[in-house]
DNA sequence: GTCTATAAGCGGATAGAC
DNA sequence: GTCTATCCGCTTATAGAC
């Protein structure tokens, strides 16, 4: 339903009300999980009445399954340029992960009500993780592994190293109450998450033998195996 | 309350049933989370009846905070050995990957009962995070910046090192449901253990300049820095 | 669309018999 | 320790007035 050029003003109010609704559902199931979550509290903090939330969405699973879509739809947006990418490795490799730990700064509680989905089991959108998300994944896998070349022998797992860059950077929404323990800063800042990026693209790279993409082909550690 | 040589047979019988409906509860509170399980269902699991559960445990936060109890002691007794060990640096860190993808495989739902809980914020366990995760947590990074050296110009941050050793490593037990379904296996399998093992430690190690400790010194994509 | 009212059931928890 | 019986608040969801 995208919004033509003539949107009614009722229209409008409606779809802004409906956003209401959302932004408020993705912040009590992220912080209290599916069945901790109650109609009527989700709807107090849109500002209205359970039973009017009800005329919206006609029940619960309806409300949570929309939730889910809408922010599968946002992830879907960010992550498709990876697959597209003809940069060099170096660089799509950095930007993939970069977009990633973007997603994780912008909307944490949408990446947390994903979390909490999966690690029940997805039994509320399983069809959905099939038909969508695993094929994007299995396709981000496959452009990984195009990217790392041909080398056979002893190459990197491209799945595996594809798991680690999907935690890692998943990490800093989902468990982000526990490094903001550790890290003594709450919320996380700006700088946590350039450091994050920073460390998570340099390990990466640097398990593949590709040059850092930003600071040049320095790599303090090693010396390149090739000129550039 | 550790069982002595003359444990009565009343004694004994309480223990295993203690055990077994915080077994339950532990699967039933992973699968459902806090607000999605109900006292009810857990004694059914256990095979007890509602009633008598909350005999044993006077009420469901007692239980969920037991199970958490006994999850954390398991797994901080898995890990103490990280910040105690005098190896050769490449072999503490390979270890210490390797116990705790040992936890995420042997005790899944435990993990993610955890994850659950830091998910939500914390908010019925904060004050044993603070005290004790978080505390094991400094310890093991502190342990891992000895064992990076002194080089503090361009050196990897331990922080963001260990955050993504971490949440890689509890990845296998949290999401292995999204994994099931990219890898197809169901369960995963020890293979999937094992490269994931393989690819983490090859990662970490390889970006630290140091020399791989299983298959000798060995590293395909370049030459080591030093000799060893 | 939003309201009041209410249905119908499940939730955690307790009382007291045995 | 385990059982039957029960309380009561909160839950999702519906009916119908305005």
């Amino acid at each position: 339903m995208a919004a033509g050029p003539f949107v009614g003003r009722r229209a409008q109010l409606r779809d802004d009300l409906e956003r209401r609704i959302l932004a408020a559902a993705e912040e009590t199931f992220a912080m209290n999980g599916f069945g901790g979550s109650s109609v009527a509290v989700i709807a107090a903090a849109a500002g209205i009445s359970k039973q009017n939330l009800l005329y919206y969405y006609p029940n619960k699973i309806d409300l949570y399954r929309t939730v889910l879509d809408d922010v599968l739809e946002d992830w879907l947006g960010c992550m498709i340029d990876f697959a597209a990418t003809s940069s060099r490795p170096e660089e799509a490799i950095s930007r993939y992960i970069e977009a990633k730990l973007e997603f994780s700064r912008r909307r944490p509680q949408g990446s947390r009500v994903f979390a909490l989905e999966i690690i029940g089991g997805a039994r509320n959108y399983g069809n959905e993780l099939k038909s969508k998300i695993v094929p994007a994944l299995r396709a981000d896998i496959a452009t990984l592994e195009r990217l790392l070349g041909s080398r056979d022998d002893d190459r990197i797992n491209a799945e595996h190293l594809f798991f680690i860059i999907w935690a890692s950077t998943q990490s800093y929404a989902d468990f982000s109450a526990q490094m903001e323990l550790i890290l003594d800063r709450k919320p996380l800042a700006a700088q946590d998450f350039e450091a994050a990026r920073s460390t998570l693209t340099r390990l990466v790279l640097n398990s593949l033998g590709l040059p850092s993409p930003m600071t040049g082909a320095r790599v303090e550690t090693r010396s390149a195996p090739e000129g550039d």
